[in-house]
DNA sequence: TTTTCCCTAAACATAG
DNA sequence: GCTATGTTTAGGGAAA
């Protein structure tokens, strides 16, 4: 009877605007036991004025005051009481069950803040091993444990004292002490409020190892004073909802906004919609609209019509979520029920502390993920060990360096394919690598380093077909290959290609006609594609000054130190196929360079991975052919013609069509140019 | 906005 | 006729 009768006077409290509503804030900050105040319904302000009047009915003849005052001081003692089980429900949870219709009026409100903060980093999960969940897990648990319990200690506290000195002096006051009352207690409920962010901010860490709200009955469970699953809220709040309540609200609401309300809403005496701080509706990713919804704005409220804090056809202020059916009437809704005014400053305020506080978090956590990092010797913006000929360029994941994909043994969708930098993880769209794969044409390395995550997983390698067919050309000893053995390169090296096969052949025939640089030679046994460098370097002349990436890694490259001057003046003077091979830039293989001869030969001291990990025996054709071309072309041209005509021979004479093509496009290549 | 590159699809031709 | 191979064209997406 208490319990309800005091419970139905927060929800009425709404109702009033001002005055009455005022007084209600009061008892519900206090005691954080306005939950209901959600009170989206007619019905339920019924209810509530039934109730506050069959109070003042048991109590004979009242004032006004009076009566708002016992309603106060009823739900006073029903906080109270709350904060007590509480309390006592932190050291034996679970048996709060019974008596739900009070305790949910608070402790919800954290609940589904935290359950709306869970899903967010699961990268998390994927990151850090089970035995680092689990201590992490527990980590979080004992301090929002430790957190809670003085959190209701202190409120319990200051309940008390409140309730003592409105007994006290309540019914004499004017109203204008009554609006002192009621700034303590909004103070009251903004400590309450920071509590509350706490918590989330804790949980919501807590919420990176965790799994979604609908799955977090595990971590939740873990939840000393939660007792009650988030997953059980909605029942939780329905069925203490109000009976009239229409069904859409009730759906709508999902019950959270009975449990967050009770801060926000009652205490700044809000308008009877007024709900939590927090949004009801979880984003896709778990986090609540509240917290983001700033920034949502900017991406899919940005049209003229609309509003960062209108959406979905409601508005989108914390703790309000009156519907408005289009822009004007929100405009108006704002004007007038979010006007500059104490509550709106006050909300404000604390959506201030929030953004504050998720910021500070965001900065710890960013920290800590340097700091992971750095222990993985994920190092982006740390200067590349030399002696790696990989990759100058815009390789997220430079040698030496954990390869993802290279421990992920996961053929599932890999944290990030090697190579494939911020851009498309798509394993279904085109592999495309503009920068990094024709000029500097990391693809051996990186095949050599990701050599068993592509073959085991099912992601599309991020080269070009070309950069493919060219590196299965390039990695045979004689440098020649028929399209048969080329598809079966493809499938070999890539899990991929064994997958998709419906077009990939077309598209490798397709660029072996269309590229010049492959080259088609008769043989005896059939015809056989070979590479004409040059010609693939023509593809997109590399020059210094003309191209900005190119330039670029240079300038990374060049910044390992390990290029000497006169490297650098090789580098300048032949402006061309060097600068496209990073292994030529590379440092560790500067030494190698020069001798170009050697690897010319096919001397097996391929530069490839300085870190030896998955290194294919094979040599790395792409960087002496380079190599070749740098130092002279000639000879270039007699490594890569050696699969000329003549099988085996690599006598450049005997190549004729690639020699044509060349001296064609030298006075202009049609294709790449 | 335009250009360029790449991918994809498709049609067609040729040879075995 | 079928298949594999090779050529060519066209259109769309994405990046520069």
């Amino acid at each position: 009877m208490m319990v309800e009768s005091a419970s139905e006077t927060i929800r009425s409290a709404p109702s009033g605007q001002n005055g009455v509503g005022s007084l209600s804030a009061q008892a519900d900050g206090g005691g954080g036991a306005g939950t209901a105040g959600t009170a989206p319904a007619a019905g339920r302000d019924a209810s509530g004025r039934e109730a506050a009047s069959g109070g003042a009915d048991s109590n004979g003849e009242m004032s006004p005051a009076e009566l708002l005052h016992f309603q106060q001081q009823q739900a006073l003692q029903v906080a109270r009481q709350f904060l007590l089980q509480q309390a006592s429900s932190l050291n034996s949870p679970g048996n709060n069950d019974s008596k739900q219709s009070a305790s949910a009026v608070q402790v919800p409100v954290s609940v589904a803040m935290m359950s709306q903060q869970m899903l967010t980093p699961q990268q998390m999960q994927q990151i850090l091993s089970p035995p680092q969940l689990q201590a992490l897990l527990q980590q979080q648990q004992a301090l929002m444990l430790q957190q809670l319990q003085e959190y209701y200690k202190k409120q319990q506290e200051q309940l008390h004292l409140q309730l003592l000195t409105q007994q006290q002096a309540g019914k004499q006051q004017p109203k204008e002490a009554l609006g002192n009352k009621q700034l303590a207690f909004q103070q009251q409920l903004l400590q309450m409020q920071q509590l509350q962010q706490q918590h989330l901010l804790n949980l919501q860490r807590q919420g990176l190892v965790s799994l979604q709200p609908s799955q977090a009955s595990g971590p939740l469970q873990a939840l000393p004073q939660a007792a009650v699953c988030p997953t059980d809220l909605p029942q939780l709040w329905k069925g203490e909802g109000a009976p009239g309540q229409p069904a859409e609200d009730s759906g709508r609401q999902e019950g959270l906004d009975l449990a967050s309300t009770a801060v926000t809403a009652t205490s700044f005496a809000s308008p009877p919609k007024v709900s939590p701080p927090l949004s009801h509706h979880p984003l896709p990713n778990g986090q609540p609209t509240v917290l983001t919804s700033r920034r949502d704005s900017s991406s899919h409220e940005e049209t003229p019509s609309s509003h960062p804090l209108y959406g979905h056809g409601e508005c989108k202020w914390p703790g309000c979520e009156t519907l408005c059916e289009d822009l004007g009437q929100f405009i108006k809704h704002l004007n007038t029920e979010h006007a500059l005014d104490d509550r709106s400053t006050a909300q404000c305020r604390v959506q201030m502390q929030v953004v504050q506080q998720l910021e500070i978090q965001l900065a710890k956590e960013s920290e800590r993920l340097q700091a992971m990092m750095a222990h993985l010797h994920m190092r982006p913006s740390e200067p590349k060990p030399f002696s790696q000929p990989v990759t100058v360029s815009a390789d997220p994941f430079p040698d030496g360096l954990v390869h993802p994909p290279t421990s992920a043994a996961a053929p599932v969708t890999p944290l990030r394919p090697p190579g494939l930098g911020s851009a498309s993880l798509h394993s279904g769209g085109p592999a495309r690598r503009r920068s990094n794969d024709k000029f500097c044409s990391p693809i051996s390395s990186e095949l050599a380093q990701n050599h068993e995550f592509y073959k085991n997983a099912d992601v599309r390698p991020p080269f070009t077909y070309a950069s493919l067919i060219r590196q299965a050309i390039l990695e045979t000893p004689d440098r020649q290959l028929t399209l048969n053995e080329i598809y079966n390169w493809f499938t070999r090296m890539f899990a991929y290609f064994r997958r998709n096969t419906a077009t990939w052949k077309n598209a490798v025939r397709h660029n072996l006609s269309l590229h010049k640089c492959f080259v088609r030679v008769e043989n005896v046994k059939g015809a056989v594609w070979t590479v004409d460098e040059r010609e693939y370097q023509k593809r997109r002349p590399p020059k210094m000054t003309g191209s900005p990436t190119l330039v670029k890694n240079m300038i990374s490259g060049l910044s390992y130190g390990a290029l000497n001057a006169s490297y650098q003046a090789a580098l300048a003077e032949s402006s061309f196929p060097l600068l496209s091979n990073p292994g030529m830039l590379n440092p560790g293989s500067a030494s190698s360079l020069l001798p170009l001869s050697q690897e010319d030969l096919g001397v097996p001291g391929e530069p490839l991975p300085s870190n030896g990990s998955s290194s294919p025996p094979r040599l790395s054709p792409p960087q002496y052919s380079h190599q070749i071309q740098v130092k002279e072309e000639p000879a270039e041209a007699e490594e890569d013609r050696r699969p000329g005509p003549p099988l085996g021979a690599p006598n450049p004479s005997t190549v004729g069509p690639p020699e044509d093509r060349d001296l064609e496009e030298d006075l202009g290549g049609e294709d790449m140019s």
